[in-house]
DNA sequence: TTTTAAATGCAACTCGGTTGCAAATATAGA
DNA sequence: TCTATATTTGCAACCGAGTTGCATTTAAAA
């Protein structure tokens, strides 16, 4: 579907990704927007905005759907591919910027990978 | 807690494993089994398993968790980490013997990574 | 300004997984 | 082999992230 027009509720919700470098998982952004957005708004505007490749998502450990920006990513495709990282200290979770390159599988034809890398954070860290 | 007792129960979901060399996910075993076990029983099962180095598990892309029997795993410690290949063709699921590198992360302390790769799988390509 | 398709809110629902508790059962010890 | 007791199991009810149907509201084309 896409977003076709430009409504207030999804400038709310960008300005959420705008004020916040990190990824957002859904939860959080449907529990921050509860008194402006519906719940169901919210996951329906995620579900848009992942679409048209202004956002993207992946799971976290627990299987909950974390949002974060795209770079340079189109309708018709989702071009960056990286990994994710989580903290397992404050629980935040962020794109990794590095290439992970995985081999050759024998008769097999991989066509995407997810890759979740746990550990500590820089704040966690010191 | 760990598997203190050889129930029959316990006998019965491990012969899935035995008899199936893919993983398995517990949304299937439940179903499987549903003659013979409860389905809370099923879960409680698992984790004890996983617990005692017999089973590990993972997320797959839609969040749901699948199990598959260990290769020299402990109670004190899960050792073999690999990726795990799902088929976006049939579903299927299994361990991926290929080791990949992560590269070096700078200000963070990596502990662990979760790997999926997505594609067709060896049956589904010819 | 009117029209109308897109977006929203609400309530109810789905479903994978969990919890509390009483009943059943494996096993150590007599 | 029998008994005592802690572990395991089944059941029913629950949890919570995410979804669906439908009536109402709203952006924006005409």
């Amino acid at each position: 579907m896409g977003i076709i027009r430009k409504t207030q509720a999804a400038d709310v919700l960008l300005d959420e990704f705008n004020k916040d470098s990190n990824a957002i998982s859904a939860i959080e952004l449907v529990k921050r927007l509860s008194t402006k957005i519906n719940k169901t708004t919210v996951y329906r505007l995620l579900d848009k905005l992942e679409d048209d490749g202004v956002l993207h998502y992946f799971l976290d450990s627990n299987g909950i759907k974390w949002f974060a920006k795209c770079m340079g990513c189109s309708k018709s495709e989702h071009l960056d591919v990286h990994p994710h990282f989580q903290c397992t200290d404050c629980g935040s979770v962020n794109c990794l910027e590095v290439k992970v390159t995985i081999p050759e599988i024998p008769n097999r034809k991989v066509i995407n990978t997810h890759i979740l890398v746990l550990g500590t954070c820089e704040l966690c860290l010191y």
